[in-house]
DNA sequence: TTCGATGCAAATAGTTTGCATTCTA
DNA sequence: TAGAATGCAAACTATTTGCATCGAA
């Protein structure tokens, strides 16, 4: 599973943001807590449970793994964190401003966060064919990287 | 998970092609082998290898799960089956000879199989925006559902 | 009679849960 | 100082692997 590549670090003030957001409903600012949205809002990508648990490449201090799971979950119900499946392996999770969609490649398993205007007409073409509402922001919208695409010369 | 609708039982002769196919590639047929393939060729829609192994619903005798998962393997290796991720949960496994693609709603987990030409405006779409050759027979093409769009009154 | 395939058990990856303890508000 | 959140251990789901035994060709 390889990262996408259009996420940058969440603008400075977003961290200060979130954690007023979470004092605004009531939760608390705990150090592991803090740890996960410090990780999150500095990674510049989609980071892995199991990443942050473990310190984020010694960038953070290192937490226990289920606090990091049951953050993961309060700060996404409170709409602040969001998580998505590019592929097998581990969820990916991510500051919830950052509403890129992503494609992957089925084949050579990379994906690329796109901004989500680049598939309005993807959408506007599977709501033409089948009246659904695509979101490539939770599953990725899979297929061949061009690459792949051109060493299997596949049949469009 | 829902299970998709078009899909329906393979032709009876299926099931003796698969089973020759194999013997010609020198491949033994057992008795947890048949099982598997009668599963699949007889489903009507793609099953899980707990299903398979747990004798579909009383319709076949039991046999062990680990064995499943490598005849499913095996089957798959010899283009004889395939198998796709519609959602969180289980795998599931079909007959290769069905090609459909499939439409996964995010937000009621129902998916549904459509063929493969419903979609070729959408792989137009998706190579002109990112390049991408689109395949919806591994992942699905997810999204909200006209009921749940509705219901949500999304933005498009 | 061989060696491919099996059944069982144990290992693995990712994630969740129970519970006594800690620490924020 | 109440109760939210933690850390640790254990459970859980989906899948894979090791290994002695079995059975199809």
């Amino acid at each position: 599973m390889t990262v996408p590549c259009l996420a940058q670090p969440a603008p400075a003030g977003d961290l200060e943001n979130a954690i007023d957001e979470l004092r605004a409903r009531g939760l608390r600012l705990s150090a592991s807590r803090r740890l996960v949205l410090e990780a999150l809002f500095t990674a510049g990508r989609p980071a892995t449970a199991e990443e942050i648990a473990s310190g984020m490449y010694g960038r953070l201090p290192r937490c226990d793994l289920a606090s990091v799971y049951r953050n993961l979950d309060t700060l996404e119900e409170l709409g602040l964190v969001r998580h998505m499946h590019l592929g097998h392996g581990p969820g990916l999770y991510a500051p919830a401003a950052r509403d890129d969609e992503y494609v992957a490649c089925e084949r050579c398993g990379r994906s690329e966060a796109v901004s989500r205007d680049v598939l309005s007409d993807v959408r506007a073409a599977v709501r033409a064919a089948v009246g659904y509402e695509a979101r490539f922001n939770h599953f990725p919208l899979t297929g061949l990287c061009p690459s792949c695409k051109e060493k299997l010369d596949v049949r469009s």
